[in-house]
RNA sequence: GCGCCCAUAGCUUAAUUGGAUAGAGCAUUUGACUACGAAUCAAAAGGUUGGAGGUUCAAAUCCUCUUGGGCGCGCCA
């Protein structure tokens, strides 16, 4: 928040400039944090860049610069400095960062975030989206944890967002999976069946099998495909809701490829058959094919086979029509990098239906690749080598598991090692991040025995927050807002991981140099409302990531 | 063979998207609990950002080449 101000004071003042200077295109420029060696707040490239505009030497420019920022933004700014480079140095005033303090405690829970506007984008995150074969594994965990803070992130900016799990239910493997299921139950009566190698071999259809067999039906009247997703989905559920995802729509596949309208047709049917009509696809060798190599594919794909079965890409093109559909404005896919030679493929598809095709984006995350001891782990579901996102969420917990998976950009390969999560639980930075709340609680429960604290903002005199630790701290606390808009910009949360430990540093530093309860009331009341702004930040960081914030640890 | 992604300290990795002396955590070494929680802090050590060119006032970041790794290339889902 007071970067932002700062650069939109700025933006005035620079723009002026070139006005003046006859020239009045916008004017874009960037506004840092300095590394720590050097003793400002932000530094400020624009004089090398108008420079270069004007074909001038970039001092001349600073130094011209420097004197208009001084002038015009006295209020806010009381030292410039003109670097070697040409970059500008500027220190804001302490009530610019007393003020940001202010408005942290008024605002609360909502600061920096943006009120739900109607004229915002109408959002779509399809994300998890696994095949109802069996339960999650580690790998689904990244994608639920990743696709769920961002929703909270853009939830947080004023985005009307919705959380959608796309069900695969139809087609081969949902019958290799029925089957899977019935033939562990004929074996429960029956020792000498065979179980085929390709079929799921997962304890956990045995389990279903038996609770079939429980219920002590005949055979003939079971339906076995139907019993098998009713519980994986179940199972998928309560992971997920233990994993503190919750979507809000969970999308089966047979609405689009087995339900059939009036005239006896599926939603697959009628997407090819106007591809076809429009001339966005065409019959080779007795099956449909996609011009899909002319919209930024490498080749066509085929939508309908020869048998005349339809491909997944054809239900996959009704899918993202149907988004459409509703109302969406904006979809976001969240895949896993596997699935990467996909994105060519979808992205065709939206811009044949006529949509452009900004509005998919497709953010790919890395797998993750599991290690025990160092070696690593492969996992598969039809072999049952996996590791289930519920043991690790029993072992390690839900915080660590969740701060673990948003440590890093999603770009970046996540090696999880298990017998170190195991051990390390207590070294996972989530804790470090956790404590700063409980130590602050434990502060603001230890006041509570004092009496003349001062309460009312207007009251307080924050000047007394004069340490280097203390201003360190409030500025950090605004730097919240900073690290909304690179969410937002990137669509990634991790940023807040690193920014949350960040903070806890700077937090720590400040506890060890600055005792809070002191014999001072007016200074004790002051620390107890920045306490008060960290609490409100640390909680706030946390919640957009799904971490909870313990008051005790 | 073609395509996408990655390579940063011993290990796991960050870098506000092109800015200054590349930040953390773990591991290693040293110091700090007789007032708010030591799940903490202070300090040391650790780097030619895989390599070679190029663009730029400025490159971990952009371009080309190259090496090593992950993944994907079906009328499968």
């Amino acid at each position: 928040m007071i970067r932002q101000q700062v650069l939109t004071r700025l933006n005035s003042v620079f723009v002026k400039y070139l006005n003046s200077k006859g020239l009045h295109n916008s004017f874009s420029f960037i506004l840092k944090v300095p590394p720590k060696n050097i003793d400002s707040d932000f530094a400020v490239n624009a004089a090398i860049l108008i420079a270069k505009k004007l074909k001038m030497d970039h001092k001349i420019v600073a130094k011209q610069l420097a004197e208009i920022i001084l002038r015009e933004t006295f209020d806010i700014i009381e030292k410039v400095e003109i670097a070697e480079n040409g970059l500008i140095n500027l220190c804001v005033r302490s009530e610019v960062i007393y003020g940001a303090l202010k408005k942290i405690l008024v605002e609360k829970n909502k600061y920096g975030s943006i009120p739900k506007e109607n004229n915002k984008k109408k959002i779509l995150v399809e994300f998890v989206s696994a095949n109802p074969t069996g339960p999650l594994h580690i790998g689904h965990g990244r994608g639920a944890a990743i696709g769920d803070s961002l929703v909270r992130i853009l939830r947080y900016l004023g985005y009307d967002v919705t959380k959608e799990y796309y069900l695969n239910d139809v087609g081969n493997q949902m019958l290799v999976l029925a089957e899977s299921t019935e033939i562990r139950y004929k074996q429960m009566t029956d020792g000498e069946i065979d179980f085929p190698p390709d079929h799921y071999q997962g304890g956990y259809i045995i389990d279903i099998a038996k609770r079939i067999f429980s219920t002590g039906r005949d055979i003939s009247e079971i339906d076995f495909k139907y019993e098998t997703i009713r519980d994986i989905l179940r199972t998928i559920k309560d992971d997920l809701k233990d994993f503190a995802v919750e979507f809000d729509n969970w999308f089966s596949e047979s609405k689009i490829a087995v339900v059939k309208d009036e005239n006896g047709k599926t939603k697959v049917d009628k997407i090819c058959e106007y591809l076809f009509a429009k001339n966005k696809a065409y019959i080779k060798d007795e099956a449909l094919w996609l011009f899909s190599g002319k919209f930024g594919d490498t080749k066509d794909r085929v939508l309908r086979k020869s048998n005349g079965e339809y491909t997944y890409l054809a239900s996959d093109v009704a899918y993202h029509k149907n988004k459409f559909e509703r109302g969406f404005t904006k979809l976001i896919n969240l895949w896993g990098a596997d699935h990467h030679g996909y994105v060519a493929r979808i992205k065709a598809c939206v811009q044949m239906l006529g949509f452009s095709g900004e509005a998919l984006d497709i953010i790919l995350y890395q797998l993750v690749s599991l290690t025990r001891n160092g070696r690593s782990v492969v996992m598969s579901t039809r072999s049952n080598e996996f590791i289930t996102l519920r043991e690790v969420v029993d072992e390690i917990g839900k915080d660590a598991c969740r701060f673990f998976f948003l440590l890093r950009d999603p770009n970046s390969s996540l090696e999880f090692d298990l017998e170190l999560a195991k051990k390390r639980s207590n070294e996972n930075p989530v804790f470090y991040v956790q404590y700063v709340n409980a130590r602050c609680n434990s502060i603001i429960r230890e006041s509570k025995n004092r009496k003349n604290i001062i309460s009312d903002i207007e009251a307080i005199n924050f000047t007394l927050l004069d340490t280097k630790e203390e201003k360190n701290l409030i500025k950090k606390l605004s730097a919240f807002c900073d690290t909304l808009a690179i969410s937002e910009k990137t669509m990634s949360p991790h940023h807040f991981t690193t920014y949350l430990i960040e903070l806890a540093d700077v937090y720590h530093k400040f506890y060890e140099k600055c005792r809070v309860l002191t014999d001072d009331n007016n200074l004790t009341s002051a620390r107890l409302k920045l306490i008060e702004g960290v609490i409100i930040i640390v909680k706030n960081g946390l919640n957009l990531l799904g971490v909870s914030a313990p008051d005790k640890m």
